[in-house]
This record gives C-alpha cells, structure tokens and sequence, in this order.
RNA sequence: GGCCUAGUGGCUCAGUUGGUUAGAGCGCCGCCCUGUCACGGCGGAGGUCGUCGGUUCGAGUCCGAUCUGGGUCGCCA
C-alpha cells in the first residue's frame, strides 16, 4: 500500500550527498535499485537522476515498523527515507560516487510499489533495443540515457547564452505550414475548416528565417522541430531538432565565424573539449578529391588518387573504358594488408558492388616484390610499375581502384575507404576533427527529372564569379553554401541567399520553374523580397547528430527521448495508427488503401 | 522497393551431421543470514524455440512464406 510524502519535503538528490555532508539529517527520495537483506540489517542503493547512494537500515535506528517495511522493498519501488547522513562503517565503495557516505535511515515511505521491471535498469543494458523502446520509460530510468538528455539539456542551454549573447533572438516559427514540394516529403496535416487543404509540417523553418530577415530582426535563431517523410538511419529520425540562425548584411565569413564560436563553446561546457579556432576548411571539390565525400572523415588518411593520367594508354579495357566514357580511375592505398585474405577482398568488392561499382581493381604489392592483381596480365611491367608509383605503394600495401564515372568512383571509394578504416580499426575515436566544406556546387542533374535541381536550395546565393555561368554552364556553377562536417558525420549547413531578384529570377529559370511555378511555392517569399530586402545568409545544426557525436553514441536514439523506430512508428504508443471514423468525417477525408493490397 | 543481420523461460545467451524429458547465468518466488555493495546459503516456479505452412518416422535445427527489430542502398532541396 502507497504512502504519501504528506510533511517530507525531498532536501538532496542521492547523488549530491558526499562526505561533506556526514552529520547532516536529510530526506532523500528515489527508485530502489537494489535491495540486501542481510537479516537484522537491510542494504538499499537508492537511485535517483543524480546517482546511487547506500541506505542502510537497522531496527535499533528505525524501529520495527519501518524494518519491516524495508525488508519488503524491492526493485524500482518509489521511497523516500529520512536519515542522517553517516562515513561508512565499512569500506568505501570505490566504484560509487556516494561511495565513501551512507544514509542511516529513521523513517522510511513507500510511495509507490513496482512490478518486476520487463528488462533490467542498469547502466550498460544489453537488452534488446525493440524491448527497451516498447518500455522506453524504463529504459529512460538508466543511467546512460540519463546522462545523454542532461548532457543534451546543457547543450541547449549553452546554446541560448551563446547566441543571445552574440545579439541573435529567438523567434518561433510555425508548425503548420504551406506544402512546398520540393526535396524531402512533406508530413501532411489536413485542414477542417478548409476541407480538402493540408498544411505541411516544416522540413526546415526556411522561408520564416528569411523574411524576418525582411522584417528586419537582423540575427535570428531557434532549436527548431523539423520533419521529413523520408525513411530512417542511425543517422537520421523523422522529426529531429535544429540549430537554426539566419543573419542581415552579412556574407560566408560571418555565418561560419558565429557558427564556430557557438560550437567550440558547446565543446568546451559541454565535455571540457578545447577546440582551436577558426576550423580548417576544405572545398568541395578538394573533399571529393582527396575522400570522396563531401563529408570527409579527417580522423584518418587514406586518401584517393587519381591516377587517370597514369592508365590512359594502358592495356586494362576496364580502365581505359571509364577514361573513353568521361569518367575516371582512382585508387586508395591500404597500408601493410598486401596480405590481405582473397575472401575478405572479395567481400569489399561486393560492399564497394553495392554501391554502384560493377567491380572493384586491386593489386597486392606483396612483401617480396611480387604483384598479386585481377588485372596485372592486361599490364606492361613498365605501366603496373607506373601504377605502383602514383599510388605510393610500397611493398606490404594493397591498392585498391574503382574506374567508372567520376561521381560514381568517388561515392564507392569513399565509402569504401570508411569501411576498410572501420574494420582495420584505423580511426582514433578520441579526435573531433571538424570541417568546413565550401564552395558547393549550386546544381546537381537529375537524371529522373531530366533537369538541374538546387543541391542545396532554391534560393542560394551563386559564387559572385560563377555568376555569369548561369547562362552558360550552370552544373558549374559554385555556391556560397556552405556544410560543417564532424568525424565524417554532416552536422549542418548553409549559406548566403539570393536577395536580388534577377539572380533569383535566373536560379528559377535554370531549376525549370515558370513564373506562375515559382509564385504559387514561394510567392510570398519572392513580393516579401521586393520591398526592401537585406542581404542575409544562415545556416542549420543538427542538434540530435551534434549531441550523439559529443556523447560517442553510435545512434541519434541514445540522445532522443522517445525516438522512432525504422519504419517511423513508435513502439511505447504505437503511433501512427488508425483514427476514428468520425474524425475522419469532420475532415471529409474516405481513406482508400487499395494500393496497400498491389 | 532492394540487400545484409537478429528473433530459444522475465533478461542475456548455449543448443553438435535433424534423434530421448530444450540447458546455463542473471532475475523472480519462499525460507535463513547484523556490514553488504556482482552479498551469501538452501529450496522452488517458469519455455506452443517470433508466426504460418512444408519436407521427414522424427524439426529449435532443413525448405518456403510472413511478422517484429537493427544496419545499409535508393531516398533525405
């Protein structure tokens, strides 16, 4: 039966008590962790979000009453104890923080009974993720989790202080918004009162930021809830958070520098990290170059090199193939695995196979000078030796090469050079190596739609002397965009927008929207824009990747309080699922599933 | 939509070429224990092996389908 905590009042949390305090008469509530029953004396470890402390119970100090109460406590039951806190009689407890103290308990309450717990609450579970996220109030009990929200709760606060000390304000923007379909699906919320009509949910509070910059509130921010229909990674959750900022009269130079200072200060309050600045910064062309990636992982070398110059007269029909197609050959050098077993080469070559590549080149330059290679009878002693140069190999190194279009050799080297890191265990998981990309490019072909789509958005600002390219060349066309990468994870990006309409005209133009196209998505954007509009730039943070990175999870879960799962439903509420009828009616909504059924 | 991977008491796992009654640790329940902290001792309960179908004299094990998680490609302006 339940007490109430009627006349206690709770004066610490279990682990604010230390040594400090012996002496002191305190009342402390929280879930039982443990219970020993030793007999005449009862051991409880009292869990609370601040840590273990020992509570300890004996008849002489407590009375019968309490004793026997004690003495049916078990696991996760809600109490709460007054006692004076004591230096142990016994040993210290190194492997707690409240290790060195125990409170001897005088009275004791049962605030609430618990049912043995579906899965244990410990710190290290190894329990299945689908239970835990079923139960993910419990498993929000353990300690791990625990630390990652409060740790996510710092951050965020650290982010206020930054950015309100740095003369930005934070602004709301709406949830419901107007459908712009362009890039990601949109959640879709009907309209009652406009049967027929939804609203969208915000993929990204774009068009708000930019014209309160119209509006004049010149630096804006906001941790902001964004969604997207898209299916889920580790990496990425269909509702998600964001570090959102928009700034006026400002170009690159002032986004990335008051980017940097809020992230090197997170860092730094957050985990103790120092961090120089400025961040170094790399192209997006040198990115792809050197790792096939526009979010290079800098933890580690092994970079790709183009060695399309060296095997162009060469006999291999694979190599010379790509060159005659446009494309390209280029190669990564692993380090001392010439020796590397056939069947795990083969194995990278089904991994690099799913990415696209019909098939992955390799040369094992063995120790003893040898050449072991799927492809050294189509070559000349003269050209292998050529080959070997350009790559840098040594004797003990395995090359590896993709040959194919050049957009496709750097995706399937890239990846591949990540994964043979990750399995070498190359990469030093101690290092924050952050990054700028720069220089993006505005424009990205789309073969399924047949025309140029904005590689980032719409109304990004073109490099000032690519402008003219537009007409010309625009897949050429570099924009001030701008990505901040962390050990090979995007953590966010932006850039300068367009503020002068005949630019914006032209970027509508290339994408292949008419004037009637562009008005009826982002009209208001485009008559906000011809009453005065400053020059403005900004950029978004991946709030939910930046904390999982600073905590070294290895999924975006571990710092979401209740996330979703793969196919984006909840498993605790199981959401979405089917309304009422009548519900539906209000909305004039007939559902027909009967594609379900193909 | 494709590919990879996992599913056996409450939890984590073992289970041989298909072969008697499916095991272990932890947890749980009962009794005992005055310095435990991975407490200890004695005793006990608990399983349609994710589901459905097939092969077989016989299926946790083989085959097919399916469900539920995880990873990934596509997708994510």
């Amino acid at each position: 039966m339940a007490e109430t905590m009627k006349g206690l009042k709770r004066t610490h949390r279990c682990g604010e008590l230390s040594a400090a305090n012996v002496g002191e008469t305190v009342t402390v509530m929280g879930w039982v962790q443990k219970q020993r029953n030793k007999g005449g004396i009862i051991f409880v470890d009292l869990r609370d979000r601040a840590g273990i402390l020992q509570v300890i119970f004996e008849e002489s100090d407590c009375g019968s009453e309490n004793f026997a109460k004690a003495e049916k406590l078990r696991s996760e039951f809600v109490i709460a104890v007054v006692g004076r806190v004591e230096k142990r009689a016994a040993a210290a407890n190194e492997n707690l923080a409240t290790g060195e103290i125990e409170v001897r308990a005088g009275q004791l309450r049962i605030l609430s009974e618990a049912e043995t717990p579906p899965f244990p609450i410990e710190a290290d579970s190894k329990t299945k993720e689908e239970l835990r996220l079923k139960y993910r109030y419990l498993d929000l009990r353990r300690p791990n989790l625990q630390k990652n929200l409060m740790l996510r709760s710092r951050i965020t606060t650290t982010i206020r202080q930054q950015m309100t000390e740095a003369g930005f304000l934070e602004i709301e923007t709406p949830m419901l918004t107007k459908s712009t379909p362009e890039g990601a699906r949109d959640y879709l919320v009907p309209s009652r009162v406009h049967p027929g009509n939804f609203y969208a949910l915000p993929q990204s509070p774009q068009i708000f930021k930019q014209l309160l910059m119209c509006s004049g509130y010149d630096r804006y921010f906001q941790i902001a809830r964004c969604f997207r229909d898209e299916d889920l990674r580790a990496d990425r959750q269909p509702e998600f958070t964001q570090v959102d900022l928009e700034m006026s009269f400002v170009d690159v130079e002032e986004v990335i520098d008051a980017t940097e200072k809020m992230v090197e200060r997170v860092c730094r309050e957050a985990i103790g990290l120092n961090i120089t600045l400025p961040l170094p910064r790399m192209t997006w062309q040198e990115a792809m170059d050197r790792f096939g990636s526009d979010k290079p992982d800098t933890r580690f070398g092994m970079e790709l090199v183009n060695v399309s110059e060296t095997v162009k007269n060469c006999g291999f029909g694979v190599f010379t193939g790509a060159l005659e197609n446009g494309g390209s050959v280029r190669g990564i050098n692993v380090k001392g695995q010439a020796q590397m077993p056939r069947k795990k080469i083969d194995a990278l070559i089904e991994f690099a196979k799913g990415y696209g590549a019909k098939g992955l080149a390799y040369l094992s330059y063995m120790p003893d000078g040898s050449y072991k290679s799927s492809f050294a009878k189509f070559m000349t002693d003269e050209e292998l030796e050529a080959l070997v140069s350009a790559m840098g190999g040594e004797k003990g190194d395995l090359l590896l090469f993709a040959a194919d279009k050049t957009a496709l050799v750097y995706s399937v080297l890239g990846a591949l050079r990540l994964e043979v890191a990750k399995q070498l265990e190359m990469i030093d998981n101690d290092k924050f190596n952050f990054l700028w990309i720069t220089e993006f490019p505005l424009l990205e072909w789309s073969e399924e739609e047949n025309r140029y789509v904005a590689m980032h958005h719409p109304f990004t600002m073109p490099m000032d002397e690519d402008l003219e390219l537009l007409d010309t060349e625009p897949g050429r066309v570099r924009a001030k965009a701008y990505d901040i990468v962390l050990n090979g994870v995007e953590l966010g990006g932006g850039s300068v927008r367009i503020s002068r309409p005949e630019v914006q005209e032209k970027m509508f133009e290339v994408l292949g929207f008419t004037k009637e196209a562009a008005y009826e998505r982002f009209g208001f954007l485009i008559n906000a824009f011809k009453y005065g509009v400053p020059p403005h730039a900004g950029l978004a943070i991946g709030l939910d990747r930046f904390v999982m990175l600073l905590v070294k999870a290895d999924n975006i879960r571990e710092v979401i309080a209740f996330p979703k799962v793969k196919d984006a439903s909840c498993l605790m509420s199981e959401a979405p699922n089917v309304v009422d009828e009548i519900q539906l009616k209000d909305l004039q909504i007939k559902l027909d599933l009967t594609q379900q059924d193909e």
